[in-house]
Formats: C-alpha cells, sequence, structure tokens
DNA sequence: TTGCTTATTGGTCGCACACTCAATAGCATC
DNA sequence: GATGCTATTGAGTGTGCGACCAATAAGCAA
C-alpha cells in the first residue's frame, strides 16, 4: 500500500512543469548519475506519473543533455560568475582552483566524467557537452585575458592557456570514482600549479591565503565510495539503434 | 531465420573456453564499451549460447571487470613492455608519448573513461581500476626511476612524476568522445611537455624523431565521431540492488 | 455557473537484460 | 564400442526500461 491513494493532481503551467522537470533531473543527475534519469525515477521525484516526463520530453535522450546543461552552467555560473566580476583576476583564479579541486567540487567531476563517457552513445548530448566545454572554456578564458589586461597574468594565448588547464582539471576529475581524495596534495595541485606556470605567476601564487577547501592539509580519506544511491545496469542503448529502435520503427 | 541450423556444439576445456570469453569480451569492452558486454553480446560473437556465458561468469560484473583488466594489461604490456626493456628509458617514454596521444590509442582513452565512469556503479570493476591504475604507475614510474638512475632524468619522486604524468592523459582522454583530435598540437603535446619540465628535460626532448604518429602537423579531423557500433542504454544498476536483485532475492 | 482547452493520468506494449536449471550431447577413457 | 563426466544447450522467470494513447479532470474564460 504504498502511496496508492494520491491522486490530487496538480495543473501547472507548461513552461514551470518543464522547469520543475529539469531541476529534478538535474539534481539526480548530480548525485547519481545521467543513467539513473529515467522516465519513473523523476516522475517519483516529482510525485506525477512518468507519462507526463514523456509528454514534455518525447525523447529521454533529450532531458538527459538538458539536465547536465542545467547542472554545468549554473555550477559555472557560481564558480566564475560573470556579471558582477567577484573580484580580480587573480582573485577569481584563486577561488576557482580552491572549489574545483575540493570535495565539494566531486559531484560535479563526477558529473563530467559521466556526461563525457556517455557521450560516446547520445548524440544529442555529446552536443551539449561540447556546447559546455566552449563555455567553460571561454569563461575561464575571459578571466586570464582580463588578467593579462592589467598585468597580473602573463602568456601568449589566454583561450590556449584555459584549454591546458581544462584539461588538468579533467584529469584529476577521472579519479573521482576511484578516490580522488587519496591523492597528495602535490597531485591535487597541478591543477593550479600548471596556471601558475602558464600565467606567469610564481609558485603557489594561487593558493588560496584562508584554508579555503582543499588546502592546506593533506587529508588522504574516502577510499572510493560514490554517491551510494544509485546503480544503474550495463545496457546503455547496446546495439547501433537501440531504444530509439521500437520508436524509429513507428 | 537468422542462423537457425547452427547447432553444433564444439565442446572446449574450461580453461579455454573461459580465455576465450574474456578475450571476446575485451575486444567487445575496447570497440564498443563495457556497457555492450551482455551475456547475449559475447554469446553471439563466440557463436554459443547465453548460457554458457553465464555458466563461467555466474554474474555478469566479474566477466566485465576481467574484461577491462585483460585490455588494460595487454595495453600496458605493449606500451612499456617490462620482460626485454626495449631502449634506454628516454627512448622508451618517447615511444609512450608518441602512442598515447596518437589516434591509434583513442580507443584506449575511451576504456578507461568508460572504465573510470563505471566504476562508479561497481564495485569489482572499480577494484580492478584501482589496480590498474597501481600497475600502470608503477610501470611507468620504474622507467622513470630507471632514467634518473642513469642520468636521463632529473626528479625527486618518480612515482609522483609518473602520477602527474597519467593525470594529464587521463585529462586528455576525456575528451575522447567529443573529439580529442580537434585538439591543437599545443594541448596534445601537453603530456609530454609535463613529462620534459618534471624530469628537467629540455623542450621538445620527448618529442618522437620521426613523425610517428601524433607528432608533427597540427591536423584537426574527426569531429566527434565514436565507435559508430552501439549504443546502449541508461539503466546501468538504477536502485540500490539494481539487477543482481531477482538473484539476491532467490 | 457552464464550457472548453489541455495538462495529466492510467494502462499497455515490446524490448533487452541477468539469471536459473533440467535436459542434452561431446569426448576422453576404459 | 560402450560408459561416464561435464561442457553446453534450450526454455523460462522476473525486472526495468522507453514509448504510445485514449480517457480524465483542473482551472481559466465566457
Amino acid at each position: 500500500m504504498t502511496s496508492s491513494v494520491q491522486r490530487k493532481r496538480v495543473r501547472k503551467s507548461p513552461e514551470d512543469r518543464r522547469a520543475e522537470i529539469v531541476g529534478a533531473a538535474a539534481e539526480v543527475a548530480l548525485t547519481e548519475g545521467l543513467e539513473c534519469i529515467t522516465l519513473r525515477r523523476i516522475a517519483d521525484q516529482l510525485a506525477v506519473r512518468p507519462g507526463l516526463i514523456s509528454h514534455y520530453f518525447p525523447a529521454v535522450e533529450d532531458l538527459v543533455a538538458e539536465a547536465f546543461g542545467s547542472a554545468a552552467t549554473a555550477e559555472l555560473e557560481s564558480l566564475l560568475p560573470a556579471d558582477p566580476p567577484d573580484g580580480s583576476p587573480l582573485q577569481r583564479l584563486t577561488r576557482f582552483f580552491a572549489r574545483t579541486t575540493g570535495p565539494s567540487y566531486d559531484d560535479m567531476s563526477r558529473l563530467w566524467l559521466n556526461a563525457r563517457h556517455l557521450s560516446r552513445y547520445r548524440p544529442v548530448l555529446r552536443e551539449r557537452v561540447l556546447g559546455q566545454e566552449a563555455g567553460w572554456r571561454g569563461r575561464l578564458g575571459g578571466v586570464i585575458a582580463a588578467g593579462v589586461e592589467q598585468g597580473e597574468f602573463r602568456t601568449s594565448d589566454p583561450e590556449l592557456t584555459a584549454v591546458r588547464i581544462l584539461v588538468v582539471i579533467d584529469g584529476l576529475a577521472a579519479h573521482a570514482n576511484t578516490g580522488l581524495r587519496n591523492h597528495p596534495s602535490a597531485v591535487t595541485r597541478l591543477a593550479a600549479a600548471t596556471a601558475e606556470r602558464e600565467l606567469g605567476l610564481p609558485d603557489g601564487a594561487l593558493n588560496p591565503t584562508e584554508p579555503t577547501d582543499a588546502a592546506a592539509p593533506t587529508e588522504p580519506n574516502d577510499p572510493a565510495a560514490p554517491t551510494d544511491s544509485a546503480n544503474p545496469t550495463d545496457s546503455a542503448n547496446p546495439t547501433a539503434a537501440p531504444e530509439p529502435s521500437a520508436a524509429d520503427r513507428s
């Protein structure tokens, strides 16, 4: 007798409902993984019927892409706000590295890893990932360019430098599911160290003044315990035309 | 009437059969992805019945882990052979970077990316990934240590240097499904450049003399076209006890 | 208050998956 | 050539998934 007698309908405007669905999906994406975005899972979360999700997203893949885009955009916006540039380029970069290499970023690391792999099978998601890459690269490149202009940094190609930094961050993120927090700080710091070198800064220039997040201590804990929550099976689209098959044929 | 009249049984020794299954699974893992290792898929490949795969691997997850381990071990062995160390440490590293940053390594990049993500949901695979990480780190660290001893390289901590290099390689591999080959060589070279810096080598010291693989030209092609073959659906183990559920309950 | 538009439901279909197990048939050995 | 071990099959179970669609009711407008 789960929650059988739950039949009060709430009728919302399409815009609201759609945003609500994307929000729920983004949350699931961050905490459990993109594979856990299923019609039933999202419907449960919102206390509606699966059919409703289908109504707004006839193809689940679109919702998956949208969820990733939403989560990644929000993260970037909080990481490197554009509207009111919070501080000098150096300050902004310092905060950027403190957060991206700290534990609070682990979910995001997992999400990027997740999206990058799933891109292999989902064209729509792949495009979204490419778009986000461009967004992050542009934003980070912009901060660097601003720093160069203000004389804080020194590099001939801000965009290229941004890519190099992001590559290192991706490399660290790759270990999010297999003990990211086991790395000595000498490894964790690789991202900031790369930036310092590329930008002509002295060693440690990008270290947070206050022990913000993953700052001072070399604390090796959390062996390798992912999200606990979900546990998606294999099968993501086995053969050439996997799930769309049924739909495609019609 | 696919291949209905195919009923000739071939009886092999358990060892042979097992090796054959792992081999097939490793091939599928490399070309199509770990999610495509299913009882049916592997059985088809070997022209046997799915039940037989189950017989040798009662839990598919074990086969998945085994397949990854097999593929990764083989790759490392071909990349940095241990038995007869093929050349000086410098030569070995040069070849190592030529191959790991070349197109022929793309499948392996995808596999690592795949395994790292799937580790999130599959404990057995996760252990295997950790084991392989250790193996690669040890092997690369060994080459570096040898180079230091012979005076070719200069670093205080070969193991740490190896980790740093591998992190950069992972970062590049992360883009295997979203246009790895679009990167300018200035990005591709990041791995070798990191190594040169860490090892006290002059810039370009690890460049292949002959345009081996991803050497000279900055060729931006192959926009973002993965393996084509498979296309696994979502669902990897949705809830706490996903597929083992059926079995677990019994 | 009555209607009407349409957001939402409930039910269903087909598919792919892992896993189980009794029955069958290679093949080495005697 | 018969025998026994066991590798292999065939058939079946249950689960979760995306997708489809006719019926229903929420809530705005008349």
